[in-house]
Parts: structure tokens; C-alpha cells; sequence
DNA sequence: ACAAAATACTACCGATCGGTCGTTTGTAAA
DNA sequence: TTTACAAACGACCGATCGGTAGTATTTTGT
């Protein structure tokens, strides 16, 4: 194999993430990994077989940041928060965002995975939180920390403004850190 | 006429908004607005030339709600967010946010369009909030406000959630009210 | 009523879209 | 070294993309 799967994975949420999906072409694709067209059919049966695997290897990279799995919930907390802000911040956009956005009834598996993508994400956040508090508190404090880590993009996407992203993080781990 | 040029650029609205700009095609407004793509181009020279029309319309109409331009800076900062939150809480998606996330450099006309498009609205909202704090904080407080607002469409547009949108309205004017 | 101008139309352009087919190439077991 | 299988390939498919040219139709000014 020229190219391994993994780096077709990477190299598609990039894409995702810059484009859209519809935006995103499987021509285009191929020429980021230095394969034909036509090979990518080898891998992936069609392309929005590409957006689940392009969501879960995002969601395993990002809970696989050291301290996630403390048992110190607000160690955890930190690290997940940090962890998604992190990689917001270096790409300027959320790959899950603009597939949340952009994809329609037509491509349902890629619709279903979205879903899943941030339903985990929240998921997540909630099962920390719910270790210090009640768990209808944990689930709206993890659905409005993860919002305004995404809604931060804005700033980045448009004027490479990063301040509203730290500002995000700050009140994500403020009452955090003084529980 | 047979449709008015503000219908087009309601419907090219609503396909940016639900499509992104690279899928959204001339043909599906065309069929939307019940003409035949060829008459698109007697009003607009081409799709690229939609986006800043479409921006331009969503700002006015945002900022023309009643109470915003009151003298009383708290009653005019409820209207704006009121009127920002209504909209995207209506339509699930904000067409600014979608185009900012997918138009690239090959539409530079596009691009500014939607950054001026977000300038105007921190502009206008840290103009309010300037009449009763530091320009500097209320920058600040603008951005976030926004991030938040913009944010909270990620609940609406995945999962049918309208609570997190409310919770950004309360909290971005909840200290307003107490200040 | 008539001429001029604006608008909408049919038909088409080359380029690109996602995807498939049949063949060649590389690799690993025998 | 031969065999067998997976991987990569060039070439192609119908559909759709943004956009244009030329013509018909409707509106407008006189």
C-alpha cells in the first residue's frame, strides 16, 4: 500500500474541515495523498463512508490527551477542555461544526455519525462533571462549555483571533477550579 | 419581474444557510424561486456575488428590530441579542457562520463579505455596550456574547435543542440586567 | 398603437462531480 | 520461479456544476 488508511483519514478531515462536505472532492483527495481517484474506492466504498471514520479517529485523538482519564474529576475536566480548545485553536475549525452544518437528509450514515460524533463529546463531559455534581447540572454545563468552544471558531476562522478561544477555556475551568 | 430581487436573495439565503456556499447550486435557486437559472444572471453576475446581497439583507433586517436603537443601552443590547438569538433559534443555522466556515480564497468578494458582515455586528454591539463600560471590556464581552450565541446553534442544528440558545440569552443578559 | 428596453427563455459550453470497469503492477506465499 | 491476490492504475460513465449566447416575451415610454 502507497498509503495507509489512516493518513486517507487524515488527510479527508482536513478537507472536510476546510471545504465542507460538499465542498470536499474525492479528486481532491486523492491528490493530497498521492493516489488516483479511483484508489480511494479500494478503501472507502464511497464518500460518505469517509465522515464516520474521519469523526471517531477525531474523537479517539481527542480523548486520548494525557489526564483525561484521571480520576480527579476536575483534572479530567481540564484536560478534555484543553484538549478540544487546543485543537480548535490550531486548525481554526471544528471538522465536526462544519459537517454539522453541512450535511443533509441525503447522506444519512454521515448525518447519524455527526450525531454520534458530538452525542460522545457530550456524553463525555457530562459523565466527569456528574462525578462532583448533580447530573442535570453536569449535562447543561457540558452542552454550554462545548458550545462556546465551538462558537470561539468564529474568531478564529475569520480574524485568526485566538483570544476568545482562551477567554472559552477560562470560564469553561474557572468554576472548575474554585468548586 | 417575475420575482423580485429580494425573494431571490431570501431563497439564496436559506440555501446558504442550509447548504453552505459549494453546495448550494444556481440551479436549485433557480428552481426555488421558480425561474430558470439563465435569469438569475440578469441580477447577479455570478453565484459569488449572491453572498454579500444575502449578508447584507440578514444585518439590516437583524439590526432593525425595535428597541436597538433605543438611547437606553440596556433596552437596545436586549433587542440585538433578542433579535440575533430569534433568528437562530428560527432557522437552526446561521447562513454567516456557514459561509465563514466554507468560502476559501478563490472567493475573495465572498469572504470580506462575511467579514464585514461579522465586524458589523461586534461593531454595533460593543457600540452599545461602550455607553456603559470600557471600550476595551466591552469588546470583549461583545466577542463572547456572539461566540456563545453562534455556538449554541450546534444544539439546534444536530439535535433540536433550543435550551442552550436560551441559557446564551440569559447569560448574556443576565449581568446587563444586574449592572 | 408602436418602438425600445428590460426580462425570461431554450439551448448549449467546457469543467468537474461521484463512481465504475478492465487492466497493469507490486507483493507475498508456494 | 511460478501462482495468486490485492492494490493502483488509465479511461471512461452519466449527471451536474457555473456560466454564456441568442431568441422570444413582456413591460415601459411615447
Amino acid at each position: 500500500m502507497k498509503v495507509s488508511k489512516d493518513e486517507i483519514i487524515l488527510a479527508a478531515r482536513e478537507l472536510f474541515r476546510e471545504k465542507g462536505y460538499a465542498g470536499a472532492s474525492m479528486q481532491d483527495l486523492a491528490d493530497r495523498v498521492g493516489l488516483r481517484k479511483a484508489s480511494l474506492y479500494m478503501r472507502f466504498p464511497n464518500k460518505e463512508a469517509l465522515v464516520p471514520e474521519v469523526l471517531e479517529m477525531t474523537l479517539n485523538t481527542t480523548f486520548s490527551q494525557p489526564g483525561i482519564s484521571s480520576p480527579d474529576w476536575k483534572t479530567a475536566y481540564e484536560a478534555v477542555i484543553r484538549s478540544i480548545a487546543a485543537a480548535l485553536t490550531d486548525r481554526h475549525r471544528c471538522v465536526g461544526f462544519h459537517l454539522a452544518y453541512g450535511i443533509g437528509d441525503d447522506t444519512p450514515l454521515a448525518k447519524q455519525a455527526v450525531r454520534d460524533f458530538f452525542r460522545s463529546h457530550l456524553d463525555r463531559m457530562t459523565d466527569i462533571l456528574a462525578r462532583a455534581m448533580p447530573r442535570e447540572t453536569a449535562t447543561i454545563i457540558a452542552a454550554d462549555d462545548l458550545a462556546r468552544l465551538e462558537g470561539a471558531t468564529l474568531h478564529l476562522a475569520l480574524f485568526d483571533d485566538p483570544t476568545s478561544m482562551k477567554r472559552a477555556v477560562d470560564l469553561a475551568l474557572g468554576p472548575v477550579r474554585s468548586h
